[in-house]
DNA sequence: ATGAACATGCGGCATATGTCGCATGTATAC
DNA sequence: GTATACATGCGACATATGCCGCATGTTCAT
């Protein structure tokens, strides 16, 4: 429901390649392309569980975090988004558009077409 | 170069409708949509101003606002952002795919394909 | 048992943005 | 010339987000 910001997403990226993380973790493999401190890191995971962007869970006292939604699923909340409030249309994009983006896969442009025109359908409401 | 936000957005399409309206103009268009008060949209202007989004143009001591930049330059920049930060691809979109949004016209979509890629020659810099 | 090495929680600051209201100024109508 | 109706400028507040640091706690090796 919430949308991750920009920033928010380049933390997000590392959960979904490796299901889940511990800040240390995370902070480590983010570091170089955010050049956040340790400490701007955690307060970014926080607020993301905060909003529901994360889950925790708890490993021998270590917290650690994953995402709360799948990457697709993501994706096309975030493309939906778009499509209607900068482009102003209620029609699904096309996803074959965003074949290029470097984390999405071929084997996932059809379930991202899908999901695209399943969020066209539950308007106005959010249920589901 | 400054990103409008979505409710700044809003006011611009009105803007690039009609050329050059004043501040009660765009008010009274927008009201209905943006739900604001008479303060509230003359504030989003003024921001606007000084984030460059908008010129001012004084007609006889009355202020008229008219956008800084062309809707296609602007959403040209806009799915660029998009592009970049979201899907993380430098590969330009295919301007196709933007044929549905109410107001880009069939017309327009060749010289958006342009655009599209002419931003993605000058990176890094920002210059032209 | 003392300290190095982390983890966690929380406070804090700046800027952007959504959202007003108020004070003052000007013009126009009677 | 006084009231009415706007225009303009500004101050304000809340929330989000980018960006830290510090205090306190736990763990573990010496």
């Amino acid at each position: 429901m919430a949308k991750p910001s920009n920033f928010e997403l380049k933390l997000l990226r590392y959960l979904w390649q490796r299901e889940r993380l511990s800040a240390r973790e995370i902070h480590q493999a983010s570091q170089v392309e955010t050049g956040w401190s340790y400490s701007t890191t955690r307060k970014a995971l926080d607020r993301m569980v905060a909003k529901g962007l994360l889950r925790i869970e708890q490993i021998h006292g270590l917290k650690t975090f994953a995402a709360a939604h799948s990457k697709l699923q993501t994706m096309a909340g975030l493309i939906k988004d778009f499509a209607r409030n900068i482009l102003d249309t209620d029609e699904p994009l096309p996803a074959a558009a965003f074949a290029h983006s470097k984390f999405i896969e071929p084997e996932e442009i059809e379930a991202l077409g899908v999901l695209l025109e399943e969020l066209d359908q539950d308007d106005g409401s959010n249920v589901k």
